[in-house]
DNA sequence: ACCTGAACACCGTTCAAGT
DNA sequence: ACCTGAACACCGTTCAAGT
């Protein structure tokens, strides 16, 4: 849409060259308003005028189509993000980009945890361990402690998109953990002890937090290996 | 095949009758044996000697067949693991269960961290919350330590899911790691310093090791607040 | 070189019809 | 009540044919 901008006059027809680019920015456009069902190759092929098979000529399939919206979001989230000095705070930085993405974009978030090894994924370990050096932590405990704080947003990042799935596009969040929290609390006291103990704090917590306190803890416990 | 056995005369002919419980073995058979992408309504049915309407008597979709099979692991895994005195060993225990499960079901992964608000993550969630009291956290902070240590583990639960789905059933785990190390070592050092110095120990690691030392990692992390 | 769109080989799901 | 299997409405992907 904002490549169109331009020339808004002529809709019948497509007049710019397809690319890359301009297919990634298309899904991109695609998944973030009606969610990862919505992609397919011949919705994309609507929106860009074209039939579905001249997207085949720029990307491979659907995976790399998908590994390269994934990367688009994710690089962006990274150079917006240099600049602490700090290395806790960089770290602390990086998982804060990452989640506004991820709460941003939630499909994010399914791709991220679905294929780690996509480049995407490896910016963000180079970004987190890249800081371990200056925290103190020894050459031989940074790729177990650069792996923990990554496999741990990579869990967030999971379960945010499953999440955005299941909501209703207008339902808010609130209501639906008001819904959740009243199920764990059908649930036996006696089985399920700390479920039940915890089901009034689900509806008041603020996930942004929990997860920053969740990169908190962990980098407590990255201190006590320095 | 293991219900089978009483009776391994007749292939011709189903006689005993079909169950959701039947139909979650089938569906586990068949996803250990051959993976995610080969569980249809078609190939099950015909494992079951059926038809494809016949399993949705039973059976609400797709999600909820696959919710079923995933708690139905998940459950062993949670009902062999108790017996740990010491709160601290309970969730490695649990940990390592998961971990053992997730290695020989890698669907189990992926389903995991595709629908995390199923009945199997509440299980993980009681049991690994459930030893908090007891480790000394304090009320207010065991929610976002439960939730810190579940979503390392179905952060992990993705990754390997993702890693069983690119393996080819007999290549073994070793030369995958070492290719891809091989195209870390290829990136530009400036640009990613921190892989290009962990891309030796990749292909060498072990990921139970790895994984059990991310959980520690959080342990520690979680006495600081205690 | 790049694009078109019909065709192919699948899916999950439904439903009239059977027992 | 439970099962059958053809039919429906989709998919991703391919490929002969166009420019």
């Amino acid at each position: 849409m904002m490549l169109m901008a331009a020339k808004t006059k002529r809709t019948e027809r497509r007049t710019d060259a397809l690319s890359k680019q301009r297919i990634v920015d298309a899904a991109i456009e695609i998944l973030d308003a009606d969610g990862e069902s919505a992609l397919t190759f011949r919705a994309l092929a609507a929106c860009l005028a074209t039939g579905a098979g001249a997207i085949y000529w720029h990307v491979a399939d659907k995976n790399d189509l998908l590994a390269a919206t994934t990367n688009d979001v994710i690089a962006r989230v990274m150079t917006d993000v240099v600049g602490e000095a700090e290395p806790r705070d960089a770290i602390r930085a990086i998982a804060l980009g990452m989640f506004d993405a991820i709460d941003a974009h939630p499909w994010v978030g399914a791709q991220l945890s679905r294929e780690p090894w996509q480049f995407a994924v490896l910016q963000i370990f180079e970004g987190v361990g890249g800081q371990l050096q200056a925290l103190g932590v020894p050459e031989r405990a940074q790729f177990d402690c650069a792996s923990a704080l990554v496999n741990y947003v990579l869990g967030l990042a999971g379960q945010y998109a499953a999440g955005a799935r299941l909501l209703a596009r207008d339902t808010d969040r609130s209501a639906f953990l008001a819904t959740v929290a009243a199920r764990w609390v059908q649930l036996d006291p006696a089985e399920y002890p700390f479920v039940h103990r915890v089901a009034a704090q689900l509806s008041e917590h603020d996930d942004r937090e929990q997860f920053l306190a969740g990169v908190d803890l962990i980098l407590a416990g990255i201190e006590t290996v320095g």
